[in-house]
DNA sequence: ATGAAAGCGCTAACAT
DNA sequence: ATGTTAGCGCTTTCAT
């Protein structure tokens, strides 16, 4: 009743020879004839051998898999970066784990250490928005787990990192909205630990000050959830939308901010950009559609996942121990759309 | 450098006791002295013992892993199926790998072979618009690996089976149409061979005829590609538009394609519903966003995959084989937007 | 050129 | 109550 694969056992068995002959035939050694070579390969495929995978595992302490470590898949940029994994992995013969955190740290601890246990070759992470103590990665990279950090990284491990550029883009995003007239610009930030808000609230605050413009904490907000609480966003939106110096723009940073920004600014009735202009970080595929569309800074997430997993197939594949680290730093692309329309002066 | 980690044997050294006097007082076995066991379960988590997944794997043929196998995850639908997947999986303590075919029957098999080599216990599977043979899943199957399909389903395998109101939401969807003034529907399908696409043409037809309209042919478009390249729904449409019997209306039966469909109705400069109304099968979190509002059909994504789990982990953990298959039917939720208002009578 | 045997970490049938 | 041994499928010394 159970799945009785063949194995080289039964190969020996049936072709009179040894499993150590038949393994040694099986990956071509030198050291066996090649008529017996022969012999084994041609029994091998007639009947559909496969190896088995996980004896290879228990054996090599390797599996030719590596795992994957994001918050969510039900998010353009992580279902794209994922995408982009998946295209080189497979092409190298390595096969992909997705472990999802749901911004939760308990679960990012928990799914690590099951990928661990499960001996993946290498670890692809993008921090939760909770992580602030990385001992669950530290450990497993001191005792010599390849990682590569993306999008969400740390200063606190030492390896190769791929990012987009986002402090330039947020700084982009902002002169973009001053130059359209509109200067009271607030911005909608994820949690307050990630790489990601840093750079783009450090890229938002460097683009108003080089205009002259000063830096007002309150038109800055943070979703310490990573927006997994709409009511977080929806109160964050309405703060600002209640001060006296009332935001006339606001830049969204991640893609579930981005669209739940839209829904509240929508259920309160304002129109944009009259009321309010918007800029939203988000890897959606319809911005189009949006009404009035939206201008967006995409982030190049098939392509971030495409040179992490490369960078860290070379990591797992590499002879030497790798002391050369790099952070890669990918481009995003900036779409201007009528959601950031220039201000009419009001007459 | 490698991952030494602490095994049962290195308990036993410390200890002074066989592995398997080890093994058994970690799994509470009657037969261990409390003393012992007390001993040993102090000294594992002082530790920090955790058991090796894949040697248990290797020796008792199962990983307390399941496999998903979809066509891809960057699609509402099928990241908010998985979500409900992983939500119960978790709690029963399995774990989820998931694998995308992105609608490619070849990728489909060395999926599923993977998996099953990876010693899965028991597979969750919605095809690939490509498939129509069944092989790769009948082996398995018959070698007694539980399976059971949700959304896209097959009927060459007698299993457990989830899926939404395909035929009742087509049909309603039509009737709303009809209702609303509309006489000339479109339909635009998904992939021929699909289960869900039978279903929802069926819906839609009987729908038709029981309203004494006449079912054509021209007015029902097939994606055989799942809409995975957006120039097949943009022929579709294109096709649809230049009819002499043009469309006053479309039904789009995916999420993919109704996206696709509401891009190409905005390239060609038509509004929604005065030249056409839409109504779209979709998980998109933001129809409302769209412009005019989208009137939708939203499967039971979540609940789906939750229940379709359930269903195999019954399976899986059941002692005795089970012959008792079910077909379990989901609502969807029908909502009524702008897209689909009543027709003006045209004065 | 081939085979025998050990070992990866764990469990379980079989001693004692 | 505890230990010994074999075995899951495979690779790899170490013989021959």
């Amino acid at each position: 009743m159970k799945f009785e694969s063949i194995t080289i056992k039964d190969i020996g068995k049936a072709l009179g020879l040894s499993t150590s002959t038949v393994s040694r035939a099986l990956r071509g050694s030198y050291e066996i004839s090649s008529e017996t070579k022969k012999q084994v390969l041609e029994y091998a495929e007639k009947v559909n051998y496969r190896p088995n995978p996980i004896a290879l595992s228990l054996k090599e302490r390797k599996s030719r898999s590596i795992g994957v470590v994001v918050c969510e898949i039900a998010n353009n940029f992580f279902s794209q970066a994922i995408n982009g994994i998946e295209s080189i992995a497979y092409n190298r013969g390595y096969h992909v784990i997705i472990s999802q955190s749901h911004e939760s740290y308990d679960r990012e601890v928990v799914n690590v250490r099951h990928l661990a246990s499960r001996s993946v070759d290498g670890l692809l992470v993008s921090l939760s928005c909770e992580t602030t103590d990385l001992t669950h990665f530290i450990n497993l990279h001191e005792k010599g787990l390849p990682i590569v950090f993306f999008d969400r990284i740390t200063n606190e491990i030492v390896t190769h990192k791929v990012i987009a550029d986002n402090y330039q883009s947020a700084y982009d995003t902002t002169i973009h909205l001053l130059r359209n007239g509109y200067t009271k610009i607030a911005f909608l930030a994820s949690a307050p630990f990630l790489s990601i808000t840093k750079e783009r609230v450090d890229g938002y605050k460097k683009a108003l000050l080089d205009n002259g413009l000063p830096f007002d904490e309150k038109l800055v907000k943070h979703c310490s959830h990573g927006g997994m609480i709409e009511k977080e966003i929806d109160n964050a939106m309405t703060c600002l939308l209640k001060l006296k110096q009332k935001p006339d723009a606001i830049v969204a940073a991640t893609d579930r901010i981005t669209t739940c920004c839209l829904i509240t600014i929508k259920n309160l009735g304002l129109s944009i950009p009259n009321d309010i202009a918007v800029v939203g970080f988000t890897n959606s595929n319809i911005p189009e559609l949006f009404s009035p569309t939206l201008t967006t800074v995409r982030l190049p997430a098939f392509q971030m996942g495409q040179v992490a997993i490369e960078l860290l197939i070379d990591l797992i594949e590499s002879k030497r121990p790798v002391t050369d680290f790099e952070t890669k730093v990918l481009q995003s692309e900036f779409v201007i759309r009528e959601s950031s329309k220039p201000l009419l002066v009001k007459s």
